[in-house]
DNA sequence: CTCGTACTTATCTAATCAGTTAATTATCCA
DNA sequence: TGGATAATTAACTGATTAGATAAGTACGAG
């Protein structure tokens, strides 16, 4: 599987985004990654992996903690991803921006109440 | 499933993130979309069924064509969700931009040879 | 009113996935 | 050394998915 593929299967997941969320706030352990969750520990190491795997996140140890840090790499290969994307909904933007500023300059009909 | 998973679930996928460039270049037909893979027909109006409910596309009619148009509003929340990530890497660059600055400002070693 | 074109729906299969419990590994501390 | 704590691996289950083929629907042209 590529990567950009493997990034987005990653990120198609509530729980994983979840726990993206909470390391965008710093490095912590998987026990308390997992305390928000109704989702057993190994269900919760499992999704660490999919998100290690995608490179969405790191592991190193201390001691018996692993703790888990985010890695924006591969968020920016989405961003860049979405970079192609962007021009579409900026041009959309500039036609209804045209489309209203020829509005104003000469309105067909001058509005009257209501 | 909430519509990010959904969105997310749809990128993961080659043909479908291919579908969908081709579709940023302009609305097209079923035929005309699948002529690029060596998937069935069946196989691609999947695919479509995937990014249409993932409101990335929307499908109209034309006789027995079936248009497809892409649709940027769900694209536009995979870029919103992005942003609260963004502050990420640019803290990084930030600090690595300090960095350079720092190491420009006062070089604890003068540069000889290599 | 058939024939061809464009596409979808139905059905099946093999693979992957999210979740579970039970067992295992790794490290610290007393 | 022998717990206790942190986390992983193994093995299983039910659900979903990408792909296929075969059959069906919708429309226009002649």
């Amino acid at each position: 599987m590529d990567a950009l593929s493997t990034t987005f299967q990653a990120l198609a997941d509530p729980t994983r985004r979840a726990i993206l969320a909470r390391l965008a706030l710093g490095e912590t352990s998987v026990t308390e990654l997992a305390a928000p969750f109704a989702i057993s520990l190994p269900g919760i190491s499992k999704h660490l992996k999919v998100l290690e795997h995608a490179g969405l996140i790191t592991r190193s140890r201390d001691a018996q903690w692993r703790p888990c840090r985010i890695e924006p790499k591969a968020l920016m290969s989405v961003d860049t991803w979405l970079e192609e994307y962007r021009a579409l909904w900026n041009a959309r933007f500039d036609r209804l921006e045209d489309y209203l500023k020829a509005l104003q300059a000469r309105p067909k009909s001058r509005r009257r109440r209501k």
